[in-house]
DNA sequence: GGCGGGATACTTGCATACAAGTTCTTGACA
DNA sequence: TGTCAAGAACTTGTATGCAAGTATCCCGCC
């Protein structure tokens, strides 16, 4: 009953190296626009080129990097219309999932809260990395909540280009200081059950990230196209 | 000014692999639960396994097969779980973008006309593949009005599984019928822009399809998982 | 000094060889 | 006849070699 699938699984270098490098992507440690080399990758990452291959072939597919045959390949750039769109991916799903959790009379909130005082924690010792993550997670924990986890999936990929916008312009302590009221609002309107509270809410919400594009465009313009 | 980069793409016997492969399981002329062999596949497609690879690394991010390191790859049962995971992230997905087509007050709903035309013809001729290829243009002209085409295409990749559950009941005059007469439907309430229509009407039309879920199970038992 | 051409060094795509592990079969023995 | 063990035949994972194409750099020439 142990499982050993899984750490077999943990245990692929291709696994390996595609969490490395959509996680270097996501945090910018790898730049928009940044040209990529399978043999250099390989060499850093002291692996061969096939698993660096099919984590950018997966990579690929999920549209964070181009690659050009006989060229060469680069991580693609921010297109703020892509953005967009993951947003309206994203706050379609996650009303959806709001209003579904709503059905539940009573629905259970306390590992919401739990999330909500990580996030307080995290923003008192400024500790972005963490702030980012229990973000990820309580957005994470209201398509639980709805049933449907699987549709949060479907939005970690659209979210990814996302991402990368956030983390532009971090650290923003207000900006942080008002994503952390917002959560505590839209679980509070959950607790309530209150669905039209919920939905202004969750549309502003995911709204927030994009204001500052096209200041972030003027900012590092290398780092986006259109 | 030409697509050469698109004529190279097509090019690579990598996608070749996975276009046939994914047409391959949504088609069902791989069944659900099968076993595949890196080399098998090779061979019958006279490649080596290095694309075959890259394409079931892309097949296994979109959970349409699974592989156990030393053991052997299948291609996924089907889950019903997960396909009502999909009717989800669709039907909120298309509602949204319904609604954002709405936003318009004279929706161009020529292209949608002529699809409906083609997928008349197509039940006409019993073409179901046809049937099936209008059907699919039709509810991505919806996400192309509302201005979110990418959209669509986080919805194809959650509906692969559904689109397997539908093949599994064609072919079946009747629910043709009904679907083409509930398109028609749906493109007269964008035309005449009327939201509450449109979202319960997509709401039925996203359930239609598993509505024989159970019964298909039952049927095909061996194709099912829970 | 500016410009053009060829070689070189890079890129990715594909095929193959080897390694490690699992499963199934087959044969020997009790 | 049943059971167990050893090996053969599969599986995937990784590394490497070769092929084809492109960009670049440098040198010669105008």
């Amino acid at each position: 009953m142990t499982p050993i699938t899984r750490d077999r699984a943990r245990a692929r270098t291709s696994d390996r190296v595609y969490d490395e490098l959509v996680s270097a992507i996501r945090e910018l440690r790898i730049a928009p626009g940044a040209s990529l080399s399978e043999t250099d990758l390989a060499k850093r990452l002291h692996v061969s080129r096939t698993p660096v291959r099919e984590a950018l072939a997966r990579l690929v597919d999920a549209e964070l990097v181009h690659v050009v045959p006989q060229v060469g390949t680069r991580v693609g750039l921010i297109r703020l219309r892509d953005v967009e769109e993951a947003r309206f991916v994203r706050e379609s799903l996650e009303v959806a999932a709001f209003e579904k959790a709503c059905s539940d009379p009573k629905p259970d909130v306390t590992v919401l809260r739990e999330l909500l005082e990580r996030q307080e924690h995290s923003y008192r010792t400024e500790d972005y990395d963490a702030f980012f993550t229990a973000d990820e997670a309580l957005h994470c924990e209201i398509f639980t909540l709805s049933g449907y986890p699987k549709a949060w999936q479907a939005v970690q990929r659209m979210k990814l280009q996302l991402d990368r916008l956030r983390r532009l312009s971090l650290p923003d302590s207000a900006a942080m200081r008002e994503l952390i009221d917002e959560h505590r609002l839209i679980v509070d309107a959950l607790e309530q059950t209150n669905l039209s509270a919920g939905r202004a809410l969750i549309s502003r919400h995911a709204r927030r990230a994009l204001e500052r594009g096209p200041a972030l465009r003027s900012e590092y313009p290398g780092y986006f196209t259109d």
